[in-house]
DNA sequence: TATTGGACATACCGACGGTATGGCCAACAC
DNA sequence: GTGTTGGCCATACCGTCGGTATGTCCAATA
């Protein structure tokens, strides 16, 4: 008991670098906010949405649920946030990795690499591939997605695929784009989960290399999207 | 009150074509544990996992929890004994595709279609693709997989390669099959939340078939997969 | 200085998964 | 025919967890 009035007795620690535009106030509800996110996250990833309690969230970011329901409409709604954070991020790495060179052909590869590891990264795997579906349904779940990493992807399959074929619309890349999407997300548990992760992920790019350069010899052909009907 | 004695009191009717190698009693109880089972896929499909309580599942197959918890050994249990169900029917309607042309090439396309078929069934959707990993946890729900759908898928996609490139090891094969399948369960998804259904479908079939035709050029040219390195 | 409302803490509720216990009756032994 | 056993299931109950209602404190503003 004494530990816990302790904790009460002492403030968090202000976040030093103040934000100009916030009041103090508004810096110590913006730093709880910010903790039970870290927090959430964290949980989620190490032990699943169904397996984490509000209760061990809330004792890890050392508030109550009170803090919670203030800040968040509930479990939710806390996991959605937390989905589009982990999102955000990933749709910024892989962007940041194209920017790195200027060819399309190697801003595809670099792309897809990025894509194939951070759909090895535990968080994301856990969070966003394997239980973003069934815990946001798959509605809002293919919305985030839409704002963020799958555009992307739908970015790099675009340019890939008109390098080739100009004649091929926005409805068709949106399909290749769902295929690669879906490939990669299976790839990515199929490496975490392989004996030897690093054989796997060589296979997977080995395996995307030849179904690429498939699609890069019917593009010297003149082998149209549409000839297949 | 009079409604539930009413219904204790008339027993469930007995399944009529009765198996001879069964005693009464056994009957009766085989009977309790495949409505249960019936009820639960069905609820599942309907609500998802979390959304069905064991108290609708027990309400709808006329029993109690004691009856349940007498024939599984708790929620999970129960649903992969109905992933196993699902699963299984599935394989067997693409392995029944199949069978109905002996062409290697039309088996493969035959196999494919059917897939995709299977994978915007509701059942084989909500209960396999969209909850099966995270309710299960992604390790059983590979080994649930690798021993009735994915293989069939498996022994698809290694036909299709080395019909072109007989040099490929099953570890290149199982790696193609898991980015087919990732890239086909992604595809039911987007075919079923299409507003145009039949559109989207055929969209993904000349996507595949687009990659197909890569695979097969590649083939006739001698290029083989370990040319990818 | 008074007042207001944002930012929480505390106490509590209902639903749900799971368990413990007991009753009933078919099946088998004798 | 009778006694006994064990499979099959019903009933009652418990702990946990998500969510809610209410109260408190204090910084910010007038």
């Amino acid at each position: 008991m004494a530990k816990s009035s302790v904790s009460k007795l002492v403030p968090k620690v202000p976040p030093l670098p103040s934000v100009p535009g916030m009041s103090r106030r508004q810096q110590f509800s913006a730093s709880t906010k910010k903790t039970l996110v870290e927090v959430a996250e964290r949980l989620f990833t190490e032990h699943g949405y169904a397996s984490t309690s509000l209760d061990a969230i809330v004792a890890g970011a050392e508030v109550t649920k009170g803090a919670l329901y203030h800040h968040f409409s509930g479990k939710q709604a806390l996991y959605e946030v937390v989905f589009e954070k982990v999102e955000a991020a990933t749709a910024q790495s892989i962007d940041a990795a194209m920017r790195e060179t200027k060819d399309p052909w190697e801003q595809a590869r670099a792309g897809l690499r990025t894509f194939l590891e951070a759909v090895q990264q535990p968080t994301y795997r856990r969070i966003v591939v394997q239980e973003g579906p069934a815990v946001l349904g798959y509605q809002r779940y293919r919305e985030q997605e839409e704002r963020s990493t799958f555009t992307v992807v739908e970015d790099i399959v675009a340019a890939v695929l008109r390098a080739g074929d100009r004649t091929v619309d926005d409805e068709m890349v949106a399909t290749f784009a769902r295929l690669f999407f879906g490939a990669m997300s299976a790839a990515g548990e199929s490496v975490t989960e392989a004996s030897d992760p690093e054989d796997a992920a060589e296979r997977i790019e080995l395996a995307v290399t030849y179904l690429l350069t498939g699609v890069q010899t019917l593009a010297k052909q003149g082998v149209k999207v549409e000839d297949m009907r």
